[in-house]
DNA sequence: TATCATTTTTACCGTTTGGTCAAATCTCTT
DNA sequence: AAGAGATTTGACCAAACGGTAAAAATGATA
């Protein structure tokens, strides 16, 4: 069998890839994040991620070793786009502007990278099994960082008094259930299968809840 | 094959069942949840059921007489149980205390019942192939009912101007998301696999969320 | 306790699936 | 144009899977 590292690629190292390699890997990746993010798992098929990659099945296997290397490649991916917005979450910025924005940039990611976000979601939900030690180090790492931040904000009184790590929590859910439960919310709004002409306003929306005031004061008698 | 149902008992109808048909149903739904909620329904198996079920596969499809049976008889069960937090929301009531119950309801039902809800996810999760009637019809309807009820509310100023309909996917994403992404939550949060200690704090925090005002207003200079 | 329907088991089947192998073809460099 | 390495293909395999058939065992009932 042909390796891909060859005689002077030492062990570990990556070789300068082929045309070839580039593009049938990018190739692969895609039409497995389709498959993967639709069918979940275990109901992609070699076949036919294969099938969508316009390949034969041994030849995808030629790039990837197996149907769990092309998974974990698409998740690690996957990781650097889904922390980029908290990222910029900046310590130094207003909270309204801050939150505001860092849910403008979880929503958007969500409509333009909806299969990735299924594909998360279905690794969450299967109990993590390749990503769980990137969620118990990286991103509760990163998380602890921002929830200090806004602890500081909520310290100050420019922040109702809340647990900071369920206010991110709230803000995940309610980004990402336009992606991953796109199906649902169509059904119940009455758009056809591709629109998702619902995102403004789901912003709106969200708007409101963070940042306005949902319920109007008690008025009394 | 015998038949369950039997000559003195026409098509379609059902007849009495016996203790070991009672019993033996039970035990297999409640395997059939098991692994169809944590495994999806690719990645469960009937011997993986029939295993959970103390059961031989043959048994099993005595009583089931294939896999989709299963599920859709999961799924099925799952809806009323879905549907009856909505169902309770009363156009009399005060619109935050109609509200607050009623996220209450929803997040007690996550608490509860964590594996139908992971069912629910990835039914919808996979495109709603069982359930997208339900979704476009039956939950469409009860939507847009209890959306007009807080269409009402908003119009007499007792709630913030918003989409109705986004309100509730908001609370459907918050309160599921403790069942759906406790893996997550719990890695984030530094918790050990079965705890589910947080859901007091969630409570608190869709309280400040959803009722409360969140962020403090902006003081000048 | 004999009888009949219900329930369970054993043995099996066809298909799908993830994956392998070696030969054939293509591509790039010299 | 030739050689070496990279790529692709077709044929194949073992295991897992959903499901079946028929006999054996059990339970209810008269």
């Amino acid at each position: 069998m042909a390796q891909i590292s060859t005689a002077d690629t030492p062990v570990g190292a990556t070789r300068t890839k082929t045309r070839i390699q580039q593009e049938n890997e990018k190739k692969i990746l895609l039409a497995a994040l389709e498959v993967f993010s639709e069918k979940g798992f275990h109901g992609a098929t070699l076949d036919r991620i294969a099938g969508a990659a316009e390949m034969s099945k041994p030849n995808l296997l030629y790039y990837f070793k197996n149907k769990e290397e092309i998974h974990i490649a698409l998740l690690t991916d996957l990781l650097d786009v889904w922390l980029a917005p908290l990222r910029e979450i900046n310590p130094q910025g207003e909270p309204a502007a801050e939150i505001g924005s860092y849910i403008r940039r979880k929503l958007e990611s969500s409509r333009a990278f909806p299969r990735e976000s299924r594909l998360f979601a279905n690794e969450i939900l299967a109990g993590a099994p390749h990503i769980g030690d990137f969620l118990q180090t990286e991103l509760k790492q990163l998380v602890d960082e921002k929830a200090t931040i806004l602890q500081g904000w909520i310290n100050d009184g420019r922040l109702t008094a809340c647990d900071p790590r369920h206010l991110l929590f709230a803000i995940w859910s309610t980004t990402q259930h336009y992606a991953d439960f796109s199906v649902q919310v169509r059904h119940v709004l009455g758009l056809q299968p591709g629109d998702v002409s619902y995102y403004d306003e789901a912003a709106r929306m969200l708007d409101t809840l963070f940042l306005g005031r949902l319920v109007a004061r008690r008025t009394k008698g």
